[in-house]
DNA sequence: GATGTACAAGCTGTCGACAGTCGGCAATCG
DNA sequence: CGATTGCCGACTGTCGACAGCTTGTACATC
């Protein structure tokens, strides 16, 4: 008999190699301005910093650039990947791109737990910009349109899309402007659920452009100011 | 003086390591099928059989895993992926997405050079197709599609197209049926020039949706056949 | 003073080796 | 006879080391 449950549960207690950890610790780094755009990581330094050998430090850097946070020279080794403008520009429309197509789908048919998903991850996104933790909102921020897409039911699109999370949080590190104000925030998102629950598919996709839009402006703006 | 060009020529003369050489040849590999789907790759096997050691292996491994042709299993090792229908159909979704993008963006503005580029890429495409050689028609025609993505003008979203190639190519691998009627072939893409050359964005985005329905049919019909 | 060159230090690319873990097989027990 | 346990082989995760390249510096030369 073939049955019942396959495995009981895959337990995924998934053994932290340090790979993983190693490359963990760089994203934080990165993120957190540790290591500036740039900037060259040593393998040696790391590993000794860290206190392990450099093979894990090396797989951990692959990693890293195969999520466009670092790139690599050959002979040279790896550095803090440097968005310029033209990149900067692609990346939104990408996202864009991902997050229109999710937001077709979802107006074709939203359930209402999906749309209920949705209303509660703004209520938390609200209350991160209220609490004027910076870092705390861009997740959360992050977080709402991860489950948008995620709603739209399809992995490898959430896939992509998690991957190019990691250079929307390398463009976010690049500004220093003040956070923008919880009202418009909490208006914008929304003014998303709203064209989701129409169910009318010109205007999901007016809404997340102008959402988009916003946030691209945002970036480039906060740039600039940071440039000057 | 800050400037000019900051890097004359970033030099692309790429020495060739190691790893990037056993990319190839393990990209070569599970594309010819000469690995099937859910097959172990081994590390020290392979170390031996090409004459290097692991660490090269490992990294390529990795490589491979980002670009989804391969997944690995913590302790057990590396393993050709397999995909099951559901992931064919988040992949088709994707590429739908993707191209959808780039056709309106050229929809918008579609310079005469780069519609005869793509009519050229076409000629080829149904050139490789009349000379019966199926991997060849394939590679074409990821060619056209390639060269549709980055007319759009974004690099951003040909990275995101190249890494999908990939998975398209194993796609194709698990299919048996015999090769597409190349009139069928020619029709259909010349289609899409037409489609590209009224400037409708209306007209591109059915066009581009036939196609690529089209395709994911196909795809999905041969593996039932060859199931069977 | 500017330019080119040789040297030195540090780094990456690659390798072989060791330890811990996983999967399979055989022996043991119910 | 079926299920469990212990053992063995193979493999992965990680490490330290060596060779070749790259970079920066000091020096010689024009």
């Amino acid at each position: 008999m073939p049955s019942s449950r396959a495995s009981v549960q895959p337990v995924i207690i998934q053994q932290r190699n340090l790979v993983d950890q190693v490359a963990d610790y760089l994203t934080q780094a990165i993120i957190g301005q540790r290591f500036m755009p740039g900037e060259r990581l040593s393998e040696v330094q790391l590993a000794r910093d860290l206190g392990v050998s450099r093979a894990p430090v090396r797989e951990a850097a692959r990693l890293l650039e195969s999520r466009g946070l670092v790139v690599s020279q050959p002979r040279r080794g790896f550095f803090v990947r440097v968005l310029d403008p033209g990149e900067l520009v692609d990346i939104f429309d990408l996202r864009l791109c991902l997050e229109r197509h999710a937001m077709e789908r979802l107006a074709e048919a939203c359930l209402p737990e999906t749309l209920a998903a949705l209303r509660h991850q703004v209520e938390v996104l609200c209350a991160a910009a209220a609490s004027g933790d910076e870092t705390r909102r861009i997740e959360e921020d992050l977080a709402f349109h991860r489950l948008l897409i995620a709603s739209a039911g399809n992995q490898r699109l959430l896939r992509t899309f998690n991957d190019l999370a990691h250079e929307l949080r390398l463009c976010i590190t690049l500004i220093t402007k003040t956070h923008e104000a919880p009202d418009s925030i909490a208006e914008s998102h929304h003014h998303l659920l709203d064209a989701l629950a129409s169910g009318d598919g010109t205007r999901c996709r007016e809404a997340i452009d102008y959402h988009i839009g916003v946030a691209r402006d945002y970036v480039i703006q906060g740039i600039e100011e940071a440039r000057a």
